[in-house]
DNA sequence: CAGTGAGACGGGCAACC
DNA sequence: ATAACGGTTGCCCGTCTCACTG
């Protein structure tokens, strides 16, 4: 027996003591009953306040697979609740004690008492134990609902010394696989399922010709059969003419009389029955008559293949040698002339080629179609070719149907050469379909990988099927193994008639095995398995009832039932086999011991080179240095400096500064701004070297005519210093953010450093661009990919397409059990990965292309978290706030960086809450902040932006502190924060370096660092507030995105025609010009309804954008702001304009208009139009166009 | 006039910094 | 009504339009 419970005790408890005795049934519980026992998994939790906040309201939800229940828990100690909460999680097996009630009409149980408990068990009692050869996860797409953990947690549990993980087309969950299987100590098998293709002969044994092709004879025949086996099935039509010198002379038809029945499913498609052959010739006379017809002239056929299969067959049967005519196949040849082609069935090239095909499936027909595509065809080869020239140029040249094949890696090499193949078929031979690969480069890099045949789809079962034993034969020597599957897997090959039943799948099986024993040959057992065992059986069927509604076209076949089996249960599946015995347990083993122990990625990558990068930084930084704080630098300048600069050379990281600098100073040096982002503003090299526009130095003046610096402590920001006159008397410069070092390079260069950049969307391609072309172009430098995965929301939609509504355990339960599949890849938003020139790519990770998209770049097949520690990665990113300043400039004439960081008035409108339109404070959460808090200064501001954009920082954290009088300044805004207040207090430094980086991760302080802050005397309140604490911002980022905000503040405040323009520009989408031209007031009602529906959370994403556009449009017209109508000639394609003292609005406001549909207008505007027709024809005005223009434009006033 | 296929557009969703 | 990080890139898919075809 493969399954047990467990009802042994686990630590995790909760309430009263729960009996071991009488554990009912999850799904047998009913209304009203007391007391009862029962157990499950926990597959969901959430705590919520009752609506006065008087109650916390715990909810597990549970499942035992047949059914799953909510249990609640009232309290009002809100740490019993939390208490409740941490003691147990997902996937935790547990025995539950307490009433069952109905709670708004859904069955639930009043929990009294819960007890952790080992659960169930799958156990393989066998004394020797099978290994599991093919297991597919998440990450194959949408075609497992396997678990990488459960995979490993059963794989332990059944007590099996190795298991293997092959995903379809991808290795993306080996490292977390090889990471749980190290942890559990069961060996990883890393492997992937690929599909393979073999050539596809054109010319079929090309004997020499006297003729050209052009003036040959052809007999071009097609058969009708009772099915794909020429083994099983009949031949029961043939149908053929003769062409000569491209005319047709002679035609041939005749039925066959059939050994055996003719199936349903060939009767529809031929139209062929009984009847027609019952005075049909028999096989024998059919063909001697065909071949008479044929002479010597060369044979053709569409997929010749299956036509000469069936030929041979009977000539073997009469022990006759097979055909000696030339046969050109027109469906190889199709692919070779149209590799543009999306189909080459014989419907789809008629179609394509303008050839008439009526009653498909009627041999006489097919041939006489095949004929007239076979005729155009040769009309596009060379006049004077050869067969044997055809023959020559297209050996090898196209490929078959794709077969799958299952690579094993046992070996460093092997699990290189495993990343470059999957790299090829990802790459160079994507098709449209799927990634895919010629066998013979699979042989190419057979080293270190084992090759097996899988199951009934693999290249040697269906040659067994379709070909019969000799084919079978000649497919099994490229293989070092072959496996065979459980039953469901026949499923396709049932339906498609190739087999009959059950029955018969289970006899290929047997002859396949007899093969393998005949050729010595290792043939394996494996479960193909695609769910882990009988329990989530329902999940898997629920997920197989939802695939079509998760994504569209999909391969439909998914085996009804793939568990995980142990070993009793997969020797069962295969008892009749006489040897199950040794293909279940002994060669699994043995396939499992060929493989060695070995990591999947290198410890340690080396960083690219950048020749000279340590002394250009250095120069740099000092000569920038030099330049704005003198040529003797200030103590508290040079030492931060070298300190700086000595840890990232010894680190190594000149080269990623210098590659940062080059960037930055590129873009800049085309006109367009760059914002830093991320803690690279806490470093001083990074300001210096014009990387970042945060000076982390502490508040200075610095005069920037005779450059004379001096400190000061007055305020936190260097910002908000008094203005003061230098001894030379011009107006000092006031500057520092004081941020430490550590912040971004950790305490010793630890931390690899991370250098994020925000480019304008339009430039951001460019800048990665340039970065290819700093480090040797698209193979040196390649872009992040991403997966995505079906999450919570995705499997919501699936679900109500699929008219599938469950009580909310249900739910529950299948949103756990059915997230994170794998639907799609994608690229990173900004991420980039640089090699060293000497390292080879599969070092690290294959790469791939985005969702098969051969028009997309490629990408790293991992994603960031599971690529080698050390790389250098860069983050280039878009934004909007570089394209904002860059027009807000190009606008006004006045330059950003002009702009003063602690304008008194503009610090007011943010007190106001006048935030409309100002990136990262346009929001409720932090307009209510601004106006509570009523920042006066820059360093308030930064405060306030920390204090926003953080998780549990706020809410139920600094709020409250505020509200009791705390002051701003003692409160924790960001990371930095609580390292600067610890050091202070006299906490070590690393000391307060580890308090800050557990607290910004928002992980659990340990009791030691608890006791560390104690003694420093830090107030309890202020360890409580890091407890709370989930996400951090570091100063660095909070100060950059407050200079931006500070500075479009001022645009908004000085220049508010430019700032509006630039504002909507950016906003277009949302845009609706009815709100530009309604009376104000009535437009003010407006956005009062549409508050309350964003209010009440009614509003979808697109209407609350909609709403804060329309406020936005509200906001200018109340300050006399005006919006002209579209203008047909003064209009631009996105951009709003100014124009006599108005807005006016870009064409791609209108509905369904966009910057493609407005371009050769645009061109052609520049000679008047003479009337609508003329604006329709040589305008390429299309319909949407003319109805906004109409709606909203000029039109009437010009026509 | 119906069918078809390509391409633009727009909304929704996921991943990510 | 609550609690609250905001804003970015990129993929998928449905819808609409338009040119083309017979």
């Amino acid at each position: 027996m493969g399954i047990r419970f467990n009802n042994q005790k686990l630590p995790g408890k909760f309430g009263m003591t729960v009996p071991a005795s009488g554990v009912r049934k999850l799904h047998e519980l009913r209304q009203g009953e007391k007391y009862v026992v029962t157990a499950g998994v926990i597959v969901n939790k959430q705590m919520h306040l009752s609506k006065d906040g008087s109650w916390h309201i715990c909810t597990l939800y549970l499942t035992n697979y047949i059914a799953s229940l909510a249990t609640v828990y009232l309290t009002k100690d809100a740490d019993e609740a939390q208490a409740l909460m941490n003691e147990f999680h997902l996937q935790d097996s547990v025995r539950i004690y307490g009433n069952v009630d109905l709670y708004q009409g859904q069955l639930q149980l009043q929990l009294s008492g819960i007890q952790q408990v080992v659960g169930l068990e799958y156990v393989d009692s066998t004394v020797v134990k099978r290994v599991e050869l093919q297991v597919f996860s998440k990450l194959s797409p949408l075609a497992s609902i396997v678990d990488i953990k459960l995979l490993v947690k059963q794989a332990k549990q059944f007590g099996h010394e190795a298991v293997a993980l092959t995903d379809l087309h991808s290795v993306q969950a080996l490292p977390e696989f090889f990471k749980e299987a190290r942890r559990a100590g069961i060996k990883p098998i890393a492997g992937a399922t690929l599909s393979v293709l073999n050539p596809l002969p054109v010319v079929y044994a090309p004997q020499p010709r006297s003729c050209k092709l052009h003036e040959d004879c052809y007999v071009i025949f097609d058969l009708e059969t009772t099915g794909l086996s020429s083994e099983r099935h009949d031949i029961i039509q043939i149908g053929a003419v003769k062409v000569i010198r491209g005319e047709m002379v002679d035609s041939f038809s005749t039925y066959v009389r059939a050994k055996h029945a003719i199936p349903e499913t060939i009767q529809a498609l031929t139209a062929i029955t009984e009847n027609d052959l019952r005075d049909a010739p028999l096989l024998f006379d059919a063909l001697l008559a065909f071949e008479a017809f044929i002479g010597d002239a060369i044979l053709v056929a569409h997929n010749a293949n299956f036509d000469l299969r069936f030929l041979h067959a009977i000539r073997q049967s009469l022990a006759m040698s097979p055909l000696a005519n030339p046969v050109i196949d027109t469906l190889g040849l199709a692919k070779f002339l149209y590799p543009e082609f999306s189909a080459y069935n014989l419907k789809a090239l008629a179609d394509q080629l303008d050839v008439p095909l009526e009653n498909h499936h009627q041999a006489q027909s097919d041939a006489l179609a095949t004929a007239g595509i076979f005729r155009k065809m040769l009309q596009a080869l060379p006049l004077n070719m050869e067969l044997s020239e055809l023959h020559r140029q297209t050996k090898n040249q196209v490929y078959g149907y794709p077969f799958p094949v299952t690579l094993y890696a046992i070996n460093p090499k092997g699990i290189r050469h495993l990343y470059r193949l999957l790299s090829l078929a990802h790459t160079d031979f994507l098709t449209k379909a799927a990634p895919q690969l010629p066998k013979a480069v699979i042989i190419e890099y057979h080293e270190g990988l084992l090759v097996s045949s899988p199951g009934f789809s693999g290249e040697v079962m269906t040659a067994l099927m379709e070909h019969g034993e000799e084919a079978a034969l000649q497919a099994i020597a490229n293989y070092d193994f072959i496996t065979v599957e459980p039953l469901p897997y026949a499923q396709p090959f049932i339906d498609s008639g190739l087999l009959h039943n059950e029955d018969e799948a289970k006899t290929f099986s047997s002859r396949l095995n007899e093969l393998c024993n005949q050729t010595n040959k290792l043939l394996v057992a494996v479960g193909g398995v695609r769910h882990l065992n009988k329990h989530d059986h329902g999940l898997y069927s629920r997920f197989i009832q939802l695939r079509p509604y998760l994504s569209k076209n999909r391969p439909v076949f998914m085996p009804k039932a793939a568990p995980f089996l142990s070993t009793d249960e997969l020797l069962d599946s295969f008892h009749y086999l006489p040897n199950a015995h040794r293909i279940v347990i002994d060669n699994a083993l043995k396939v499992a011991t060929q493989v060695e122990e070995f990591e999947l990625l290198p410890d340690e990558m080396p960083l690219p080179d950048l020749p000279g990068a340590a002394e250009t930084v250095r120069a740099i930084a000092y000569e920038s240095a030099q330049q704005r704080y003198g040529a003797s630098l200030p103590d508290f300048i040079s030492k931060r400096l070298e300190t700086e600069i000595q840890a990232i050379i010894s680190c190594g990281y000149a080269v990623i500064y210098e590659a940062a600098r080059q960037i930055v100073a590129e873009a800049k040096a085309k006109g367009h701004f760059v914002g830093s982002r991320g803690s690279v503003g806490s470093s001083l090299v990074a300001y210096l070297l014009g990387i970042t526009e945060v000076n982390p130095l502490p508040p200075h003046y610095v005069c920037l005519n005779c450059h004379d610096v001096e400190r000061s402590e007055l305020c936190s920001s260097g910002s908000d210093l008094p203005e003061i006159r230098c001894r030379c008397g011009a107006e000092m410069h006031r500057d520092g953010q004081q941020i430490p070092f550590e912040t971004f390079l950790g305490l010793s260069g630890e931390k690899m450093p991370d250098i994020d950049l925000n480019f304008s969307q339009e430039y951001q391609e460019q800048a990665h661009n340039h970065l290819r072309a700093i480090f040797g172009g698209n193979d040196s430098v390649i872009r992040i990919g991403t997966i995505s995965t079906t999450k919570e929301q995705s499997i919501y939609n699936a679900m109500s397409k699929a008219n599938i509504s469950l009580n909310p355990a249900e739910t529950a339960h299948l949103l756990q059990g059915l997230t994170g599949i794998k639907t799609t890849t994608g690229q990173h938003p900004g991420g980039l990965v640089i090699i060293p020139a000497h390292c080879q790519m599969e070092a690290f990770s294959p790469v791939h292309h985005p969702s098969n998209k051969k028009t997309a770049p490629v990408v790293t097949h991992f994603s960031k978290e599971n690529l080698a520690h050390g790389l250098f990665k860069l983050d280039l990113l878009g934004q909007t706030e570089p394209f904002k300043l860059k027009k807000l400039y190009e606008l006004t004439g006045v330059h950003p960086d002009s702009i003063p960081l602690s304008d008194a008035q503009v610090l007011q409108a943010f007190a106001q809450g006048r935030t409309l339109g100002i990136g990262e404070f346009n929001t409720e959460l932090s307009r209510q902040m601004l106006m509570k808090i009523q920042p006066r200064t820059f360093g308030e501001l930064v405060q306030i932006s920390g204090l926003a954009h953080g998780t549990g920082v706020w809410e139920g954290n600094a709020k409250e502190l505020f509200e009791h009088g705390f002051p701003l300044e003692q409160l924790i805004s960001c990371r930095d924060d609580i390292m600067l207040t610890l050091e202070n207090r006299g906490m070590e430094r690393s000391v307060a370096f580890e308090v800050m980086e557990t607290v910004r991760k928002g992980k659990k302080l340990q009791p030691e660092l608890i006791s560390e802050m104690r003694q420093t005397g830090l107030p309890s309140w202020y360890i409580a507030a890091c407890r709370k604490i989930n996400y951090l911002f570091p100063k660095a980022h909070a100060a950059a995105y407050a200079i931006n905000a500070v500075k479009t503040m001022w645009y908004k405040l000085n220049t508010p025609l430019a700032f509006y323009a630039v504002c909507l520009t950016l906003d277009r989408d949302d845009f609706l010009l009815t709100n530009a031209f309604m009376p104000l007031n009535e437009l003010g009602e407006k956005l009062n309804r549409q508050w309350k529906r964003v209010k009440s959370y009614r509003a979808s994403v697109k209407e609350r954008k909609q709403y804060r556009v329309n406020r936005m449009i509200h906001e200018a017209r109340q300050s006399g702001i005006e919006f002209d109508r579209v203008r047909l000639y003064n209009s631009a394609s996105t951009d709003f304009t100014i124009q006599s003292g108005k807005l006016v609005p870009p064409f791609a406001v209108l509905d369904g208009v966009g910057e493609a549909k407005v371009a050769v207008m645009l061109q052609e505007r520049n000679q008047p139009f003479k009337n609508m027709t003329d604006l329709r024809t040589r305008g390429k005005a299309g319909k949407k166009l003319l109805e906004g223009l109409t709606k909203f434009g000029d039109l009437n006033d010009l026509f």
